[in-house]
DNA sequence: CTAAAACTTTGCAGAGACTGCACGTTTGGT
DNA sequence: ACCAAACGTGCAGTCTCTGCAAAGTTTTAG
């Protein structure tokens, strides 16, 4: 779980926090259930006892309440990658800073599954998913041209980026079409060293 | 017909084609000048002389109108991998296939570039990018398994088209914000070194 | 304890995206 | 010239999403 007493916020901000997962997971039950074009926000909202109204002062449209917070994403990897010592490389501090969301995500298993069966049955949402993403990878090029020293508009902040967000991504479609039941940072490590090695041919050895 | 010219096509396909361009034309024009939200369907629409009801024969939404033909890419990219000598690694074979996208883009390089400006500028459009490329990669999977002689479910062919596809995108984008000037298929390339190489941090070389 | 301040929920009205349907026109083949 | 298929379009209707203002709730200050 992440890092947050309950007790310790007030009425108002647990009802809030109570709300918005009160939504996501009927979005994300209901839609599993009978499809995407086959749920209304309406009935989402009345599956969680608010207004359809209410529904858009927590979620600017009825993917987002399906593909989760990925701003929460974003800070947590950056945050990690801040905290990466200096002598690793690019690749091994992202490698790192995956470690926080793939434990996150490995730790609430049951809703995460539903999230990726879901999410991964309509390109739109993936999409969604990847978007969101797309905006952290901004961020993430930043910080990897500080490390290393080089320009932002140098290519090869932007190539590790974009290539350690793709290993991350089929590591965890890939944990996901398991079923859940192995190791996500298991599967990371692997992709990543991999990919580390140049993307060898596995036949050739 | 007298003709079987395919550049002579019927009056009927000719019209066609020519409406499909004019609507696309139009809207990544307005969305360039106005930004997204600013420019309606009807606006699109009156701009190509037909009726927005027809503009939804054309396009399944507005954004579809905006990230181009992402099947007759998939087409090309098929058929050049089918096409590519079985001794090549996974990942040249790949970089060989992207080629023919490559050289269209360059050769269009005035639409692609604004078409580049409006779809970087617009999550939601690089989202809808990227769906299209969602499915274009399921396809790459099965391909690269099937030439690995891998099962579809190893790790392997999912990483390196992932990687690969990474690697595409990066090179578009810089390309892009570099102004189309330069030569994108170098960049691809150079990309596609640097992937192969295991992305060694360029600081220590 | 109480009342103001701050915040949340909600209904309402409305713009815009998108779909199914029916009807009229155009086109290609014969 | 004729027909069938394809195309364009208007219309009605659903759904997503937004701004606004009223009403309710929680927090804060006195």
């Amino acid at each position: 779980m992440t890092s947050n007493d309950p007790t310790r916020l007030g009425r108002r901000d647990r009802k809030k926090r109570q709300t918005r997962t009160a939504l996501a997971t009927a979005a994300l039950r209901l839609v599993a259930e009978r499809g995407l074009d086959q749920v209304t926000v309406e009935e989402i909202s009345e599956a969680a006892d608010v207004s359809s109204r209410t529904f858009f002062n927590y979620f600017p449209s009825k993917d987002d309440a399906l593909v989760g917070d990925t701003e929460a994403d974003r800070d947590s990897v950056l945050r990690a990658l801040a905290a990466v010592p200096a002598e690793h490389s690019a690749l091994e501090a992202l490698r790192r800073s995956f470690a926080e969301v793939v434990t996150e995500v490995q730790g609430d298993a049951e809703l995460s599954l539903l999230r990726m069966r879901v999410v991964t049955q309509y390109p739109v949402l993936l999409a969604r998913l990847i978007s969101g993403n797309a905006v952290t990878e901004r961020a993430l090029v930043e910080a990897i041209a500080a490390r290393t020293g080089l320009p932002p508009e140098h290519a090869y902040p932007a190539l590790v980026v974009a290539v350690a967000g793709a290993a991350l991504r089929t590591a965890l479609i890939r944990w996901a079409t398991d079923g859940g039941t192995g190791s996500l940072a298991a599967l990371l490590d692997e992709a990543f060293a991999v990919v580390a090695a140049g993307l060898p041919d596995p036949r050739t050895g």
